[in-house]
RNA sequence: GCCCGGGUGGCGGAAUCGGCAUACGCGAAGGACUUAAAAUCCUUUGUCCUCUUCGGACUUGUGGGUUCGAGUCCCACCCCGGGCACCA
């Protein structure tokens, strides 16, 4: 009788981690320079909360441990790291209610959040263990800001940040709610005009653009980057500008895509912003009424202004017009808050007959609307815009032609510019926080932005009490007058350190070259180490980096080769997002609504082990699951089953009994668990163990100790405490860990017969077991012996036969 | 509005090449063990007809199509999730 053995997994759990700590995971410790070939597994590093881990963090570390591990039993030598992306705003906000310094409460946050990671089993290298606000780390941030200097990738431009009035603080954008008030007062948010750091990653657009196709990550990130990038073809057209009395004073240059609908476009429309309004105030006659437009327009926000389902609203310049080098024709000129100045050239040609947008506009303000591309060629009533493609009409010479090689030949006519266009803007590096990088420049009266020279970086954050925010919207680090002060490094005059920090983005943009070389003082990496571990082999992470961590990482990294600094083109050869997972209501987990899974509180319950594999059983790894309460008990009760089983496979007495039957489930659950472990389908892998256990525990024999190891071995990366002490049970001294993974043997996955479906009229009547490789003949001589087939037959001959060698017959009647 | 995903039992999901739909797990029902409960073990479990089996009909969001055969391919539509959104 087999007896029931319940598994102490608290104590095995704590036994093993104590064990695999005291030699600091050794067996995770990595070569610099194998002779195995080299495994990079990556998840992207956690921001340590003052929450703690939360089951987004398992799902995502557990994934990427039970790779590790499995390809570690493959043969590869395994870089699994781990280490803490800890600048950041959470960390500085809970520092000033608690007046405690944030690199204390950011040491607290890392101790819990490592001790979370090893109860749940997870086997990092942590020899390497990094920490983005260790100074030993962002020294080498600042190294590559200053590199970014050098080579003009880094400028300095005012732009408008987010400022809340009440609290006197500048605000990131994450501060900010979607009704663009300030998120802790309620105050609506304004814009100030400061001085900020710009990093030029548009210089780079279109090699991102282009090495996305390099890339073995999921089609809808590299789809995202791509929209972000945003990339257009088209043409730059100028149109002269005249006064009433038609003397030419100006020029506008418009972008467009649609240069072939130009003989369309009945009015032009500025930015609000444009410059050449200022020039142009002379002429024009309702100058007050502009004014007091643009003033408005520039108040908005910018969510304001881009809020789609707004009425359009916009002003003519009176007294000017354009004039529209396609038919001369003289057209008006209208400023609308709808253009915006950071695209193209801050101006547009409107063709209200062929852009929704125009159209729109165009009704409202009764402006002419001249049909110029027809389907049929004919002239209709427009109900809408039609943006499609077609026949040119209205369009002088050009009429007759079709709309895709007319675009290059107006073009050409009127002398417009071939000019490409990117959505992508640069990116805003500083921030006026003090729990950042410093940005390593010092303000000098007589030589501008000096850089601080390499020898005295770091510029280490001063260690004072007060990093509060400043009330002028400038960094806390302002306020503190002995660290400002300091002396130009160029002429030694006395001179302002930059006070502005980095994004929290900076040094996660690189971390994980460092973990290649963690200790090393004089290079951030060291090429060889380089050279020989990347591209990160697999990086696991959540979706929400899709666009913005993972494109300003390509883009660092880009920027690293071109200064000879790596190898690589790019940094991460495949990624994979985990999906979020749910609360058992079915709604994102939050403190609000209380469905907030602790992780702790289930290893507590089920153990590590059991918490692994259900919430990689919960589904597929790329989907969205909801949490089931219920759901870990099945898992729990899957690891006391196995526990049972090896109890009373010990403690049974006699000999091995050789079964065949069991030995081909074996192999083809070998077979199944590396196909789907290889291909991070976790959830079928784990329902292969299930199946091949419940048929090793349907009969009472000894099973030989061969066949107990190699299922130890497929469980060991899903379960790694309850193996390694099952594995020692079976005598052995060694980790079962560092075990090579089992190979399957084809032989036991051949079978000698099939099952022969027999269909009639597609339809399943018979299943017969017969020889494998039956031929056609045999099979209907089999399948028409068949009482139901003749039933369904009703005697008839089938009119045709679909054979599929060792799977069905099909008899058509 | 545009661009991606997705829709399969009471629930999470499986079906990897167009060939047994519903693997595996949860839940539920019945039983064994127990003074009892928990734990554990066994049996049943898509819907309907026949309710005794044998068996049959239907079933992968909806409607059409291709095919000997469709969850899988094609067309149209509905619903859900995500991303982008005045980028000319």
């Amino acid at each position: 009788m087999m007896k029931f053995f319940k598994y102490p997994f608290q104590k095995v759990e704590k036994k093993w981690l104590n064990h695999w700590q005291k030699s600091n995971f050794k067996l995770c410790q990595t070569k610099d320079f194998p002779k195995k070939p080299k495994y990079y597994v990556l998840e992207m590093f956690p921001y340590p909360s003052g929450e703690g881990l939360h089951v987004g963090h398992v799902e995502n570390y557990t994934a990427g441990d039970i790779y590790a591990r499995f390809k570690r039993m493959k043969g590869y030598e395994v870089l699994h790291p781990m280490g803490w992306d800890a600048f950041g705003l959470p960390a500085e906000n809970y520092a000033i209610k608690m007046k405690k310094h944030p690199s204390e409460i950011v040491k607290h946050n890392i101790g819990v959040f490592k001790k979370q990671l090893l109860k749940m089993g997870f086997g990092y290298d942590w020899k390497r263990e990094i920490n983005t606000t260790d100074p030993k780390y962002y020294r080498w941030t600042q190294w590559m800001f200053l590199k970014l200097f050098e080579k003009g990738l880094a400028y300095e431009k005012e732009a408008p940040i987010n400022f809340c009035p009440s609290c006197k603080t500048g605000l990131a954008n994450e501060e900010v709610t979607a009704e663009g008030t300030c998120d802790r007062c309620g105050t609506p948010v304004e814009k100030k005009l400061l001085k900020q750091w710009w990093i030029k990653i548009t210089a780079y657009a279109e090699r991102l653009l282009k090495d996305i196709d390099l890339l073995d990550w999921p089609e809808d990130v590299k789809e995202m980057q791509k929209n972000w990038i945003g990339k257009s073809n088209g043409h730059q057209i100028k149109f002269a500008l005249k006064d009433d009395n038609n003397f030419k004073i100006g020029e506008i240059e418009v972008f467009t895509t649609r240069a072939d609908t130009l003989f369309g476009a009945t009015y032009l429309v500025l930015a609000p912003e444009h410059p050449i309004i200022n020039q142009l105030k002379d002429s024009i006659q309702n100058y007050y009424e502009v004014q007091h437009y643009i003033t408005d327009a520039l108040q908005k926000s910018e969510l304001e202004r881009t809020d789609l389902s707004k009425i359009k609203t916009g002003v003519e310049m009176r007294g000017i017009k354009a004039i529209n080098p396609a038919n001369q024709e003289a057209i008006p000129v209208w400023i609308s808050d709808y253009v915006l100045m950071h695209y193209g050239t801050g101006a547009i040609m409107a063709v209200p007959a062929h852009d929704e947008r125009d159209f729109e506009f165009a009704k409202k303000f009764k402006l002419n609307i001249t049909e110029v591309i027809s389907l049929d060629g004919k002239e209709h009533p427009l109900e809408e815009a039609y943006t499609g493609d077609g026949v040119l009409i209205n369009s002088g010479p050009f009429n007759g032609l079709d709309s895709k090689s007319a675009q290059e030949k107006i073009a050409l006519y009127v002398g417009a510019k071939k000019v490409t266009n990117y959505k992508m803007r640069d990116w805003i590096f500083s921030r006026q926080r003090y729990w950042g990088e410093p940005i390593p420049i010092v303000h000098c009266p007589q030589c501008g932005a000096v850089p601080v020279p390499e020898k005295n970086l770091p510029v280490t954050l001063p260690n004072v009490k007060s990093y509060e925010p400043t009330g002028t919207g400038e960094s806390p680090l302002a306020a503190i007058e002995s660290w400002v002060n300091t002396k130009c490094p160029k002429c030694g005059g006395p001179a302002k350190r930059e006070t502005n920090t980095m994004p929290q983005w900076a040094g996660s943009c690189w971390y994980y070259l460092r973990y290649l070389d963690p200790k090393n003082s004089k290079k951030f990496v060291d090429p060889k180490k380089e050279k020989k571990w990347l591209p990160v082999d697999i990086y696991i992470g959540g979706k929400e980096h899709a666009v913005l961590h993972l494109l300003y990482a390509r883009f660092w990294h880009k920027f690293l080769k071109d200064i000879g600094a790596v190898a690589t083109e790019e940094p991460f050869k495949k990624l994979v997002n985990q999906g979020i997972i749910l609360g058992s209501d079915g709604r994102k987990m939050s403190k609000s609504f209380g469905n907030v899974v602790n992780p702790d509180e289930m290893v507590k319950k089920y153990g590590a082990d059991a918490l692994r594999m259900y919430i990689m059983f919960m589904g597929p790894l790329e989907d969205m699951k909801a949490w089931n309460t219920d759901g870990i008990n099945g898992l729990s009760r899957f690891i006391s089953r196995v526990w049972s089983l090896y109890q009373n496979q010990l403690r049974l007495k006699g000999k091995e009994v050789k079964n065949v039957e069991l030995e081909k489930v074996l192999h083809r659950t070998i077979k199944k668990v590396t196909d789907d472990t290889e291909n991070l389908r976790f959830n079928t892998a784990i329902s292969a163990l299930m199946e091949c256990l419940n048929k090793m525990q349907e009969k009472e024999v000894k099973i030989p100790k061969a066949y107990l190891e190699t299922y130890l071995k497929l469980l060991a990366p899903y379960a790694p405490f309850i193996t390694e002490e099952l594995w020692h049970e079976l005598g052995h001294r060694n980790s079962i860990h560092e075990e090579k993974w089992p190979k399957y043997n084809k032989k036991y996955l051949e079978q000698k017969t099939f099952e022969l479906l027999v269909q009639v009229n597609g339809k399943l009547r018979a299943k017969i077991e017969a020889p494998l490789n039956l031929s056609q003949k045999e099979a209907e001589k089999l399948a028409l012996a068949h009482p139901q087939v003749q039933k369904f037959l009703q005697n008839a001959k089938p009119k045709k036969i679909i054979f599929v060698p060792n799977r069905l017959i099909n008899l058509v009647g």
